[in-house]
RNA sequence: GGGGCCGUAGCUCAGUGGUUAGAGCAGAGGACUCAUAAUCCUUCGGUCGUGGGUUCGAUCCCCACCGGCCCUACCA
């Protein structure tokens, strides 16, 4: 049995939920939907990064404690979620005792393997930013962000020895050329390594709300190496070998591109401190970009749009949920930034959606309804559709194994096409009824079942839906990928005429 | 400051050391009328950021520059 375990980030739970963790997310889905329907044995984490100093004082300023102020940010992203029907089979929230749990006895392991040790942190702190710079990131002695002076602050820590897995990383990566995906992503991870690694604090004693150093009651773990955890919190690491077992070697991270350093060198060195492997994948994915601004809070945004306070609840509630599914996927190749625009929504609902997928399973429905008395008929074994709809698919699903939804989608469509130049070549709506415009039909009626099963990992809602108008019984999502297979169209069912999938949107108002 | 990524048709993007650089959308023309003024066919359109270099030959390799961006101890 094929296994696919795959993870978003965990978001941090002081940001409300925008477009940019949506992003990821239904990507992280559509893989996941894909592998299920592929008969791989798929687990789909995500979750709420919950610790900080910055959650702390968030919660006070709330006048709540902080438990509870988590559990009500958390649940925006389970509610954001719902609404893009994202089919996770874990939520992890860090603030979880499993994962408190989890993460004292990793540290622990890498503590009694010799690979952490007692050192005095020391650095240019602002107080405004609650962060630490290095000298060189200074702009004219003042911190960056606020232009105030910085206070030189030391206090003791434990220190992971990265310094110490330079090499053993460089050999990991050459070893697994396929590791960090794309390439581009993966060089900057390489020659950052290249560079030499220092080692890094990974506790506070500043502040409280973190969990707790096993060996030392004074400090709690500084919020990234309590984080990325999460991913073993998931698998009962420490607690039982199973699940370690049978999914650590399949998994999968999917990442923006500004966390790469710390899943692509950080956290394997840490795995590799605590003698387990590092994960199976790294996949980098981009920005999504407004007018060439970053889809990011800390943007000083003179007069920019942030993208970041677009809720994707917003976006469901104007396009739905699939049609914005479908955009996320679709227009931007996962790995690259892409652009964002409303405009590009609406092209793309238009163009895609209603022009071509809609308007062909509302055309097919209106000929067989008038010259079939309403009733599909099975396909003919072979044909230059069919011959298509056999490469297409085969596309496609590379596609998709290879992390690359756009091209997965982008080769769907080319079937859809192909089913509405079949139609235009033929011209049932001419003929007489009778065995000819049946076998016309058939051919366009088995294009849009394949097409149904293809779109499950990016539409499922739409994909259920075209499966009921061709009269298929059952879920859809139960079907397999295999069985997009050509000739998988009974005959003899109802076809249903209904109202169109994906109504036009009018721009010209 | 250091490291890295990117700059290809109006727009969004693919792409390769070698005859005429591709796709979708937008634009133009035609066909059709089953369908959501949808669809199908054809077509216009680019000195591949700028300047050098390597090469028989570069959009693709190297260097510099210009422009956009990411990382450089907690927001995909």
């Amino acid at each position: 049995m094929a296994r696919f375990y795959i993870t978003t980030p965990i978001f941090y739970v002081n940001d409300a939920p925008h477009v940019g963790h949506a992003y990821c997310t239904v990507n992280a889905d559509a893989l996941a939907r894909f592998h299920r329907l592929d008969g791989d044995e798929t687990f789909f984490l995500t979750g709420t990064d919950e610790h900080g100093q910055k959650v702390a004082d968030a919660a006070e300023k709330n006048d709540m404690s902080p438990q509870a102020w988590t559990d009500q940010t958390s649940q925006r992203f389970r509610d954001a979620w719902d609404g893009l029907d994202i089919s996770y089979d874990d939520f992890i929230r860090t603030t979880e005792p499993r994962h408190a749990t989890t993460v004292q006895a990793f540290l622990q392991k890498i503590y009694d393997n010799g690979f952490i040790y007692k050192g005095t942190y020391e650095g240019l702190y602002c107080v405004s930013c609650e962060d630490y710079f290095v000298a060189d990131a200074l702009v004219d002695g003042n911190c960056p962000v606020h232009g105030r002076p910085v206070t030189h602050m030391a206090e003791e820590n434990w220190f992971f020895r990265l310094s110490a897995f330079g090499d053993q990383l460089l050999e990991y990566y050459q070893q697994h050329p396929q590791f960090t995906t794309p390439d581009t992503k993966r060089n900057e991870a390489v020659s950052f390594i290249r560079e030499g690694l220092k080692d890094i604090s990974i506790t506070r004693t500043s502040l409280s709300w973190g969990v707790p150093v096993p060996w030392d009651s004074e400090q709690v773990f500084y919020v990234w190496y309590d984080a990325l955890v999460n991913y073993l919190t998931a698998l009962d690491y420490g607690q039982s070998t199973s699940r370690m077992d049978e999914w650590w070697p399949r998994s999968h991270h999917l990442i923006g591109k500004e966390i790469i350093r710390f899943h692509c060198v950080w956290w394997p060195a840490m795995c590799l401190a605590a003698g387990i492997e590092p994960p199976a994948h790294v996949q980098v994915h981009g920005w999504l970009l407004v007018g060439g601004q970053k889809l990011s809070k800390t943007m000083a945004g003179e007069g920019s749009v942030r993208l970041s306070e677009i809720a994707p609840s917003a976006l469901v509630g104007e396009f739905g949920t699939d049609p914005l599914r479908y955009y996320l996927l679709r227009e931007t190749a996962l790995g690259n930034d892409g652009d964002f625009s409303i405009e590009g929504i609406i092209a793309r609902y238009n163009t895609d959606l209603a022009n071509n997928l809609g308007n062909l399973v509302a055309r097919v429905a209106a000929v067989v309804t008038s010259k079939c008395d309403g009733i599909g008929a099975a396909p003919v074994a072979t044909s230059a559709l069919a011959t298509s709809a056999t490469s297409l698919v085969a596309e496609a699903h590379d596609a998709w194994t290879t992390f690359a939804p756009q091209r997965a989608l982008e080769a769907t469509w080319r079937l859809i096409g192909a089913a509405n130049s079949h139609l235009e070549s033929h011209a049932p709506w001419k003929m007489e009824p009778g065995a000819e415009v049946a076998a016309v039909m058939a051919e366009a009626l088995e294009v849009i079942r394949i097409v149904a099963i293809m779109i499950v990992p990016a539409m499922p809602t739409t994909a259920q839906e075209i499966w009921r108008r061709i009269g298929m019984a059952g879920s859809v999502a139960d079907e397999t990928w295999g069985s997009t297979s050509w000739g998988g169209y009974p005959g003899g069912h109802a076809v249903i005429k209904g109202e169109a999938l994906f109504p036009r949107i009018r721009t010209d108002a």
